[in-house]
DNA sequence: CCCTGATTCGC
DNA sequence: GCGAATCAGG
């Protein structure tokens, strides 16, 4: 009945709910499955949504106006190689938990011992020599010992710690799920 | 290094 | 209308 790749009244009913959610539009593209986040936000944008949790009236980044979105007749020819030090899409947290529920939410505040090697697969762990500014600066042991590491997972830029122990350092009782195995396109 | 939404533009 | 490409910010 439905064709993927099609807003269908459900697709964009859905898309409207997990978007006013909090949702990003990642998330939302993953969950809806045959569509990118470009896509989401596309139709996002022509449904006039956007802004989400923004106020009308407070144009926080005044993209517009203040900037004429430049003109660069867009090469078409343009290969994209600037992603070739990747290597492969890591696309979502790789340091990300699937489930740790309740037991994070009833620590309320951090107990003498920050966290548990245990809690995390983690196999990143830097000194502080080997962080650097885009990594997890979790402690984990004791500071007391030569074994001091930290988390090292991605930080979100301004967050010093990865989302995994964001969450945990703020408490916003806010489980979302992260990504599914979203399939990779062409 | 990563991810976020916003916008533009070709289809 | 749709979505990739691109930009800009965090």
């Amino acid at each position: 009945m439905n064709e993927a790749g099609a807003w269908t009244e459900e697709r964009v009913e859905l898309l409207k709910k997990l978007w006013s959610d909090g949702l990003s539009a990642s998330q939302i593209a993953a969950e809806l499955g045959s569509v990118t986040r470009n896509a989401v936000i596309g139709k996002v944008h022509r449904l006039g949504l956007s802004g989400r949790a923004k106020n009308p009236a407070a144009a926080s980044t005044p993209r517009t106006a203040a900037t004429p979105r430049k003109a660069p007749t867009r090469s078409p020819s343009h290969p994209m190689n600037s992603q070739g030090s990747q290597g492969g899409m890591t696309r979502g947290a790789n340091a990300l938990a699937p489930q740790y529920t309740a037991e994070v939410e009833a620590e309320t505040e951090q107990a003498p011992a920050p966290s548990e090697d245990v809690v995390i697969p983690f196999s990143e762990r830097v000194t502080i020599m080997d962080l650097r500014e885009y990594m997890c600066r979790w402690p984990m042991g004791d500071p007391t010992t030569p074994e001091f590491r930290f988390c090292g997972g991605r930080s979100q830029t301004g967050m010093p710690y990865c989302s995994y122990h964001a969450r945990i350092a703020y408490q916003p009782a806010a489980d979302r799920r992260r990504d599914r195995g979203k399939v990779a396109r062409a």
